[in-house]
DNA sequence: TGTACATCAGTGAACGCGCGTTCACTGATGTAC
DNA sequence: TGTACATCAGTGAACGCGCGTTCACTGATGTAC
């Protein structure tokens, strides 16, 4: 009775979740269009609606799959300090700035996040912590709890680093953005500030 | 001949990029619709075009202005490091961050900016630059060519912590991100980075 | 084994709407005489 | 001093277009017999 299993309708919205990241990312949130966010997934804009209440859900879900992306990246890291300045200079290195489909969504969509829905801010809120714990854990595995906010608000730094980076038509000083911003996070890490 | 005098027009386009400033930071540019602007400055959509090429035109004047009155607010600042420290305080206050029509352009639309017009993006750079220039000449006036990258990097680092702060849904958190910003930038200015 | 059928993921045309932009017009203005 | 006029900032209706969303339909599927 049941034709495709129900592992085939999944698939599909995974589908166009992941393709949705990355479209979002490049062309922001108003300016991608149900139409296209579908043709990205290989299918027609009149299917949507099997798969998502409305494009601010699809929007929520895209934002929340794409933070524990992030999170998932951090498996990925050698452990310890090594790890913490590894990251460091992936995220704030030119092809990170060039390349914002392939990249944090936090630093694509952050000022588009907190005009969105509640919902949208409620999964990013969460898909960010998530992040963050993991990280806090990562970088002091003793004592998470009190690394986490420092871990959060050199993170948010290094988000406006990038988009700062982003925004610039100099190219130059786009580049000297980036590494005086690693100097500066790794500094803040190295240091006890407060 | 000329019954309006030329001031009369200019006041009007003054008028329109002023209340387009407040606008487009509340509301976001793709946001904010012409038609919105104009009533915004007490006209009507067709007047538009007798004062701007296009919409995006406009948003170019607008990031222009809004930049050059965060240029003009330093000057009210007391000189020295007092001032720094207002200044920071002031950027990473839950006033700023619960009123981004009244605050600053970099906070409310880095990341709209960066997929903008290449003349929207160059509003920026310039703009942006010579805001900095201001800022380290008061920061430090025997030198401030030396400064000029870590008052860069730290700007960034302030832009990214005050909309991280306005994107959680989390208001404590929120709060918590806004005072660890607050010793984070200041330590960086303290320290000698590199 | 072959065929009729129920299911439902996906199609694609259509909906009303608001967008950026255009344009024929209005009406307040200061000037000319 | 009063009136006819040229100017032009601003009006508001209309343009085509793409948006988010809806819906009648299609056609591939596995099942029942």
């Amino acid at each position: 009775m049941v034709r495709y299993g129900k592992e085939h309708k999944q698939a599909t919205r995974q589908r166009i979740i992941e393709a949705a990241g990355r479209r979002l990312k490049s062309d922001g949130i108003d300016g991608s269009g149900v139409a296209v966010l579908m043709k990205d997934a290989g299918l027609t804009n009149g299917a949507f609606y099997a798969h998502f209440e409305s494009k601010d859900d699809l929007v929520a879900q895209a934002v929340a799959h794409e933070l524990s992306m992030q999170r998932e990246h951090l498996g990925e890291l050698p452990p310890g300090r090594a790890g913490l300045e590894h990251l460091v200079r992936q995220y704030l290195s030119v092809e990170h700035r060039d390349h914002p489909e392939d990249g944090c969504p936090s630093a694509a969509l952050l000022d588009e996040i907190s005009r969105g829905t509640d919902a949208t801010k409620q999964a990013y809120t969460e898909g960010v912590l998530a992040f963050i714990d993991e990280f806090a854990v990562r970088l002091a595995p003793d004592d998470p709890q009190s690394a986490l906010a420092k871990v959060l608000s050199v993170y948010a730094g290094m988000i406006g680093t990038l988009q700062f980076s982003r925004a610039l038509s100099d190219r130059r000083l786009a580049d000297e953005v980036l590494e005086q911003g690693i100097r500066n996070a790794l500094a803040l890490f190295e240091a006890d500030v407060r």
